[in-house]
DNA sequence: AATGAAATCATTATCCA
DNA sequence: TGGATAATGATTTCATT
């Protein structure tokens, strides 16, 4: 859980710009820089912040498509997808779900002939289905504090 | 585009650690602090670096549930629904698809009843599927250098 | 892209509320 | 427990080569 409101402020500048220096967090939100120090120490050993990563734009790295690819997974053939998935450098998130389909992935490619190299790799696991994604609606959006009314 | 290899391996750490300096990236990739930066700076200024967040563990901050929500947009409600999109502060990923859905939305949510709360919400501007994200196969890979044969 | 000087930052220790 | 302050070492920034 997180602390204070303090706590909520260095979190979500640390969602805007991972690369703040913690003198510069400190300004913003009235502390030292050794309190922010030890505020961020502390969140990223309790878990509550897992990481820091850059945002890369996919086209400059040379990929043309990114698509949304689900999985409706062969009978007994979960546990061996769920192992192999791990390997595929083309995508980049992957989550089980509830539903009809089991597995959805998003996929990062170079082009078409990628595209069907992939659905290639993972048609033997299961039944597809894919989504070219054509643009941003919203990206990459902090998680805020609650705000909203609970019942 | 990416100039060289020593670039590809400066957006390799920033992906997996944006917060490193630029001194302890020069060392492992062996520049001076001052080329690192300015070559940092200069994917920066081209786009290649989008941005560097930080990444939260959305149980952290009181979100129990994670949920893919898909949208067939019903006619004439794409323009609205792209604008009010914006405001959900539940939407951390929105997409534009193709396909028999036309969005599809990562969406962090309190508990169940917020779930609802957000199908009310967009219900009105095309049809829902919801998908619960059970687990994490794959979280925030890195995009990497292509070493696969073109064709 | 490296180097060196000056400014800024991180880290540690100590002290205080 | 949590934060401020001060000292030291590291880093960033800028100018020069």
């Amino acid at each position: 859980m997180i602390k204070d409101e303090i706590n909520w402020s260095i979190l979500l500048l640390l969602q805007q710009n991972a690369r703040l220096t913690n003198a510069e967090i400190g300004r913003r939100v009235g502390l030292s820089s050794p309190a922010v120090t030890e505020r961020i120490k502390k969140m990223e050993d309790l878990g509550v912040i897992k990481g820091y990563a850059a945002n890369i734009d996919h086209r400059a790295t040379g990929h043309q498509l990114k698509a949304i690819v689900t999985l409706k997974v062969f009978s007994g053939r979960l546990k061996p997808f769920l192992e192999i998935v791990r390997g595929f450098k083309e995508v980049v998130n992957c989550y089980r779900i509830t539903g009809v389909e089991n597995i959805i992935m998003e996929v990062i490619l170079f082009d078409q002939n990628h595209l069907e190299e992939f659905i290639d790799k993972v048609i033997q696991y299961g039944e597809t289905r894919t989504h070219i994604i054509l643009s941003n609606v919203v990206e990459n959006r902090e998680i805020q504090r609650n705000t909203r009314k609970r019942v």
